[in-house]
DNA sequence: GGGTTTCTTGAGCGATCACTCAAGTATATA
DNA sequence: TATATACTTGAGTGATCGCTCAAGAAACCC
């Protein structure tokens, strides 16, 4: 009986995900999005509810791309080599709309306001980490690094390493691969 | 013959300065800066002239700020022992409004929108590190570290590493501390 | 105290914000 | 073709945004 939506939903969040990505939270209005997703209000609020909606939603499509290209990574070179690749991965590829991870951007724009989106943001970079300390407890397990180290506390530091490469990516005038290079060479000293 | 102003002028910058850091900049409205200014919005336009001016002089005293306490430090304790608690000095001031850097809050969130206070903030990144650089060569001529790492190099890294520092420590159920200490741990195998 | 000058006040400006909804349009079934 | 059912449209909502300005209050000089 009805008609069909003129747009592929998930290619509408991707399109809203690299704005939201680029342009963050407050800096993205709904004119932009109306812009972006060719859509009108009235369509929008009809496919997504609200900004805040397409923004949650968007944000775990994020995450999810992240986890899966680091999984890729896994399958294709093992953990010590995906870990390697990783950071230069992440601030490489040309067409991504920033250099910066947006769980790291929405947290630092919306933590202050205690807003939901930064509380789904922090979970999403924990489960990252999670990742990571998994990771890092197999190459233990298969002898590729030393046993006197403590998964999660590797995990955390290279978080915080790769947090500090994107957000140094940013930067103009930053040789950033060469930062990439040293957090890869880094691992090889466990 | 005229009327002085009710205000400390520096200590309402400072306190400027301390909202728009823990809020950024789209977060942080004019009722938020009159209320904690104290101040009418008349009064705010005569002595500031405009939100994006006064945050610019937030910034510029953020900046100013740390490379001043960058100094003391290396003043009491020479360059090395200096760069080893900086990081730690860093995120664990409990005055401080926010964990995270304000000049990289302010570039991830004004950065895409080419906004002049992101290239500000830039700046201001890029002398941070030339601070670090000079001590890096600093304690390369007094032999304290090896001779065969570019200083420019070390700074970069040691910049990447403290801002990752300082997003990790705007999460929640981070151990942070323990980051900075790696980081401090890590200028020893120099 | 009178006059001058500066600072403070707060109502209110146009613009933009996220969002709504009644009307119109296209696609399906019958 | 007739009808039902989505989906699309876009003018318009109240709220909030950064900001202005005319009027009043306070501090200085003579």
């Amino acid at each position: 009986m009805p008609r069909k939506p003129n747009h592929d939903r998930n290619e509408l969040i991707a399109r809203a995900r690299d704005l939201f990505w680029r342009q963050g939270w407050a800096g993205t209005s709904l004119k932009d999005l109306e812009a972006v997703l060719k859509m009108k209000p009235g369509s929008f609020y009809a496919a997504f509810g609200s900004k805040e909606a397409l923004f949650e939603i968007a944000l775990d499509k994020y995450a999810e791309g992240g986890a899966e290209r680091l999984a890729e990574l896994v399958q294709a070179h093992g953990p010590m080599e995906a870990l390697k690749r990783y950071p230069e991965l992440a601030i490489c590829r040309e067409d991504a709309p920033a250099k910066a991870c947006m769980l790291s951007k929405t947290l630092l724009e919306l933590q202050a306001h205690g807003h939901p989106l930064a509380k789904r943001a922090s979970a999403h970079l924990m489960g990252m980490e999670e990742q990571f300390a998994a990771l890092f407890a197999q190459m233990q397990d298969e002898g590729e690094i030393a046993a006197d180290h403590d998964p999660k506390s590797l995990a955390r530091r290279y978080q915080s390493d790769l947090l500090g490469l994107r957000v140094s990516a940013e930067r103009e005038g930053i040789d950033a691969p060469a930062i990439a290079r040293e957090i890869a060479e880094g691992l090889t000293r466990l």
